[in-house]
DNA sequence: TATGAATGAGGTTTCATTCAT
DNA sequence: TATGAATGAAACCTCATTCAT
């Protein structure tokens, strides 16, 4: 997916890292190519050597993001218990590693339509694959008789996710809340919110 | 609030309702004035005639959503019914009105940060009162017993109109489910979340 | 000169008083139509029912400044006094004068390549005028023995109204010296500068 | 105190020597960015890699003049001769130099205001400086007997830089004296203006 | 592998002036 | 006599990208 020459320097790591920082507080459009090579202490040159345009560097921040996130639900989706305990889970956990990295998903919501079309298509499908598996442990539980089954599975999904991306526009680092009790309320809401009605 | 002198013959109003759309369409930052103006079929100056800049285009976009949300979920909130009805009402509303008015709300989630520090706040401060509006229907509900008590009254709407805001990125015109049917789901989502468990 | 209607409200007169006091402070491109008429009280109609363009107001103010100078230099210089008492008393005077209507001078001196070319010969005849009867005092002077007459008469007077055009630049409302005694000195150093040496 | 980033080409050279000629020729306001870079056969890229701002090419300017006056002024002041000496010396050279320069010296008296409130404040920190050097040889005229001392000595400054400054709007390459003439006769009004009258 | 000077297109904004009322 | 909405040209500046070194 990437067209980066393979390096040892971790340049590229530092201009990622830069990127996503500034992209999160300033928007995509309002940060410079100059302001993200000047962060990571490289010139301009160093950083059209690693990425092909400025375009490439969002589009690099969004694989890892998806990678990253895409790993760590099949790990819980994968797993034995039953399908409520797996979607719990998963809930929990995919609102504390966005907590963590609120920065990646601040862009993703907001950056988007920067992308040119062919890469936003690749990034939608990718997304997509994302969502149907986390679908899917929803309508696991659905089949199974665990969940109520008269809301359809992918409403849930992204009525769900909606939530956690709006995470990156309220939650503040030394709020009420830690992670861990925001990650244990948003599970218990979408649980409980698809738990089947005597 | 705003500085725009009256006027009669709608210029105004024609580029705030392009301005919507193609902000909604392309983000704030890929749309330039010049297009702006071209497809309100009015000159440059004539746009900064009515607005202090491109910025105060988009605050008065905030602007008037906000008064008109604001002013559809009093009227639903000021009503005589139960807590849980009124609740309901409001919640199928918003997810109503957002879908007809869906450009509107992709510019809120994409464009807030072109916004200068100080009309972010003011239009932070405004969407604050609308969200205390909703959250004192949920508290009342937790205080008559209707509703379960055990999680936080803000942190479940801001769960829930971050899956609002979000329709902005699923929904489509000719999906499976009518906006009717999609508020339907989602108060019932809502609503169920915040059952009183047994 | 002036293609100013006649007119009883004054309403010229604040144009021309603001105009003169923005122009000096901000320098006449940075001062724009809109500032001075805001600052008269009027609109922008009003301004060019009585001006033909913001040239003409620069202009207006130039033949004003011009004619009220001309005419007290008149009045010192066709006095009965010799020679070095009629060249000190104008030269004290237009110290004083140019004092007490900084603002005018500071445009003259700032100002004058925003004429037109042909407003510009217009101004710098009249000045030429206003020169040549200055120089005519030190001339007889110097006809008279009272004066060295190894100096061109010229060359004095440009030397002469340099220090007064700098007062512009230097001069301080509340600073050591009273407009009064600046105007001794300077009519002073004049005089003395054009003594006859023994 | 320059941004400028080193160069060996030039091209910020040509770029200040045309920007001088136009500035002084057309004023600042009316020379625009594209006239100057046109005129330096380069981009306006290019002077914005070279200048951050049009501002930034006045106050250039100013400060390789400062630099200049200064050092020369202080050749001429360091000297073994009595004050008297020295100061018509420097003065010679000062108009001697402003005419040679004398693009420079209209760009000083007429685009000062255009410069921002902090870079005004440190060209007149700079000039003052000048002005106290030669303020010095004044007063140091003065303590010896030299000079008359009931006229002070910062008066008599600004009433010599004053005359000094307005040969710009004066002098005429080829008018009926020579460069070193005018110095002469001013120089010789200085002293004569300050000789103790006995 | 890296530099940074230079490009050139495009962006937002300002403003003197006009004209229907 | 006066208004103020609208024009349209021109201004300054930014920035992703290239390329000789």
């Amino acid at each position: 997916m990437s067209r980066r020459p393979a390096n040892a320097s971790g340049v590229d790591d530092r201009l990622l890292a830069e990127a996503t920082r500034l992209f999160a507080r300033q928007g995509f459009d309002r940060t410079s190519v100059q302001e993200v090579v000047e962060a990571a202490g490289v010139t301009k040159g160093a950083m059209y050597h690693y990425f092909g345009s400025k375009d490439d560097l969002l589009h690099e921040i969004y694989g890892r993001v998806l990678r990253d996130q895409t790993a760590r639900l099949e790990k819980f989706a994968a797993g034995e218990a039953p399908a409520p305990q797996r979607l719990r889970d998963a809930a929990a956990d995919v609102v504390v590693t966005t907590i963590e990295n609120l920065d990646d998903f601040k862009i993703f919501t907001q950056s988007m339509h920067h992308l040119s079309a062919a890469k936003q298509r690749a990034v939608r499908a990718e997304r997509r694959k994302y969502h149907e598996r986390f679908r899917s442990l929803v309508e696991e539980g659905q089949r199974d008789g665990d969940f109520r089954a008269d809301v359809p599975a992918d409403l849930v999904v992204d009525y769900f996710f909606g939530s956690v991306h709006h995470l990156g526009v309220w939650y503040r680092r030394n709020g009420r809340l830690t992670p861990a009790q925001i990650a244990d309320h948003y599970a218990d809401l979408l649980l409980t919110s698809l738990k089947e009605i005597p």
